[in-house]
DNA sequence: TATGAAAAGATGAAAACTCATATTTTTATT
DNA sequence: AATAAAAATATGAGTTTTCATCTTTTCATA
């Protein structure tokens, strides 16, 4: 590794213009939902499961049996990695995978009576989050973030047969 | 693997009470957050980047000459994960390590002329894609978000020094 | 009703990521 | 000034994640 060492006498060096990512939506949006998460995705992990782990259990908590692609559409997974987070949480007995009748390419994925448990304990530990974390933030900007991103899902999912 | 197959005669099988997912605000965020980038995203990555390598770029854009570890905080990135982007793309010529001289500790990262172009280059394509996504958008949706993010970025990260 | 295209999942191999920890340098305490 | 604690970065090793591709099954259509 060759580090240069250089004297900090140079001009302060930014991009001279205006600065880009403090007005930046994509940035703000990433940065704002990673730093609300973070508090309750570190429970989550106190609860011995990764964060995409406790997205699927969420997603079957609302609708138990979804197929695989589904699944991954929902939780945000790229397909072949939700294949083996459901192999590692079937062998932990959180769910279990059902060959569809009707269309034997799909596999449906339903809870155990653990996993729906543990969903089901995750998903009011959630909310009691939720709203203490609304509750902190000044003004109603937990209720304005929220009226908005619920419009706006609504409008980038629209078309996605749900 | 082992996979059952049975009737699809139960019970609908939802959670009973209401769904959670469509009133979580961290999910909604996350979801919003994700569906909103991937296009750029794409992007990105046509133009030979990963996210995490597009997001260095544009924090020293505004910023040259971070630290990694501030670096770290702002793009969002594990700080050894980042030292290792960083070897990449030094080997890749966009940017260079320099040893701070007040305090031996840090390690400066500066954008080399190739990858201070291409920083410019990104952001100016990220402001034109943000124009057009807000356009796309119905309603001042986009705009309403941006403001809400604007303001909740600057509450989550108060404290933050800079 | 054959036949090619598409959809759903699974899987091997390579690359990326994480976690804990090591090293170096600085700061704070006695 | 000596020493302990903290800060910044790097690194080894184990696990995940990705990408492309394979298999199986269904769908479209000629």
């Amino acid at each position: 590794m060759t580090i240069k060492i250089v004297e900090e006498l140079e001009a302060p060096a930014t991009s001279g213009t205006q600065p880009f990512l403090p007005d930046y939506l994509l940035f703000l949006t990433a940065s704002v939902s990673a730093a609300m998460s973070e508090e309750f995705h570190e429970h989550v992990r106190t609860r011995g499961l990764r964060v995409p782990e406790w997205r699927v259990l969420a997603c079957l908590h609302d609708d138990d049996g979804q197929m695989i692609t589904r699944l991954a559409r929902f939780a945000m997974i790229e397909q072949s990695r939700l294949t083996r987070i459901i192999d590692q949480m079937d062998e932990r007995g959180l769910l279990e995978r059902r060959s569809d009748k009707a269309d034997r390419r799909r596999v449906r994925i339903f809870l155990t009576r653990t996993g729906a448990r543990l969903a089901a304990d995750l998903v009011s530990e959630a909310r009691a989050h939720e709203k203490r974390l609304i509750k902190r933030l000044p003004d109603s900007l937990g209720q304005d973030l929220k009226a908005t991103v619920k419009r706006l899902h609504a409008v980038l999912w629209a078309g996605e047969q749900d």
